[in-house]
DNA sequence: ATTATTTTGTTTGTATACAATACATATACA
DNA sequence: TGTATATGTATTGTATACAAACAAAATAAT
């Protein structure tokens, strides 16, 4: 197992809450774990902190970042702006080929679906997003969409779980929302591409209330992080 | 020089183009001069590629990013719509104690501006803005934005130098925005904010054109991005 | 003379040993 | 019994030695 393959594999657990937030990350175990040396597996725990996955304290070593409530708030807030930018950049700089692998995620995005594996929805949905990103192509929005996208696997991860009596269909909505965006991205309509995307996370709004508004121990988290 | 500052002084070097895009950064070399072991300059290169400052090509070492025109033309298309997010939110989330600071550091930064400084303009309207970034508090946009103040250095300085006659009437005009913008930051008044950041980068249009506008040098500069 | 191959030097990547730091436990003292 | 200090233990941070990869230069073959 390379290092890149090290790499994948921790956030890949991070990102499906194999390894929940806030847990600690002990160099020693994870570098015996993986028959490496400490030296490259700091580096790529660096790396993991970097892009948002993993937190280092001075001294204290690594932990999952945490999904504090404030944390939820603020990704609600900031997801429908980036994703939107990130979109209509998409829309403008597309290429055939891109379009094309976009394709053939969205037919797995689908098989997923309709098999019911929240597993590979959430897998795919992460593919046809960071591809996304890979067309817009602007060094300067991703990445801040890199670690949007992190956290968007992470609360899909936790929303899929209790199979709600809604998500079935609110699924099949948003998998005729990436039809349409792929079709708009062909087109290079940029504003059709924004459109969508703002209507796609209307979709997640009472997703946002669910956490927003606030229970008695919703309270408790608010009071902490503030 | 303990670990921290010499990560600022290299960050500096950088901003201040004293390493101009494209320099090589030799481990081996570094280490000695900054007379600490390679492992945590390794380190510190390895952050500074997170931040944008650095990229690290796989065996080959670390290199002063690059400005390139896609880059340039990258930044101006992004940095307005990212300042503007984060001045709405510093308007709302704004501390008393950092509208203090920012007091401070706007005197500053008029000092710089009467005294025809222009090391110290880029300084503390750097400190002005990573302030502001502050005062957002918002974990999603934070990476996106420090990638855009790192350039926005960059850029600035490169238009500073050649002590353009417009230049100085228009660094009174920003320092004017700058007063408005604590003004309606501690006001609350968060549209107002977006509407003078927008205004702000209003200034720089024709810096972009400047850019953009193909003259000889340029094409091939053009030719050699795309 | 030109190209292919080998050798050599330089630089990055990894392993391991050692130092420093922080936390927890225990002990002494008030 | 409560607090403060000291000591032990575990974990992170740093230094250094070694291995691997790459680039360049020198030599050999066509």
């Amino acid at each position: 197992m390379d290092k890149k393959a090290i790499y994948d594999d921790l956030k890949k657990q991070i990102l499906t809450l194999e390894l929940e937030p806030g847990t600690a990350l002990d160099e020693a175990r994870l570098s015996e774990h993986y028959s490496i040396s400490r030296t490259p597996l700091r580096e790529i725990l660096r790396s993991l902190a970097a892009e948002g996955c993993v937190e280092i304290v001075s001294n204290r070593g690594a932990y999952v970042s945490a999904m504090s409530h404030k944390v939820l708030r603020d990704f609600f807030v900031t997801a429908p702006m980036i994703y939107s930018a990130i979109g209509r950049l998409a829309a403008q700089n597309a290429k055939p080929a891109q379009i094309a692998r976009m394709r053939d995620i969205q037919e797995n995005f689908r098989v997923a679906i309709d098999a019911g594996s929240s597993a590979d929805m959430v897998y795919w949905n992460q593919c046809f997003h960071a591809l996304m990103g890979e067309m817009a192509d602007n060094p300067y929005l991703k990445p801040s969409y890199d670690r949007l996208l992190i956290d968007h696997a992470r609360i899909s991860q936790t929303f899929y779980r209790p199979r709600n009596p809604g998500m079935a269909e609110r699924m099949y909505r948003a998998l005729e929302h990436h039809d349409a965006m792929i079709a708009a991205i062909e087109a290079g309509d940029s504003e059709a591409v924004v459109e969508l995307i703002v209507e796609h996370w209307e979709l997640s709004r009472d997703l946002l209330d669910y956490f927003v508004k606030p229970d008695p121990l919703a309270f408790e988290m608010a009071a902490e992080s503030a």
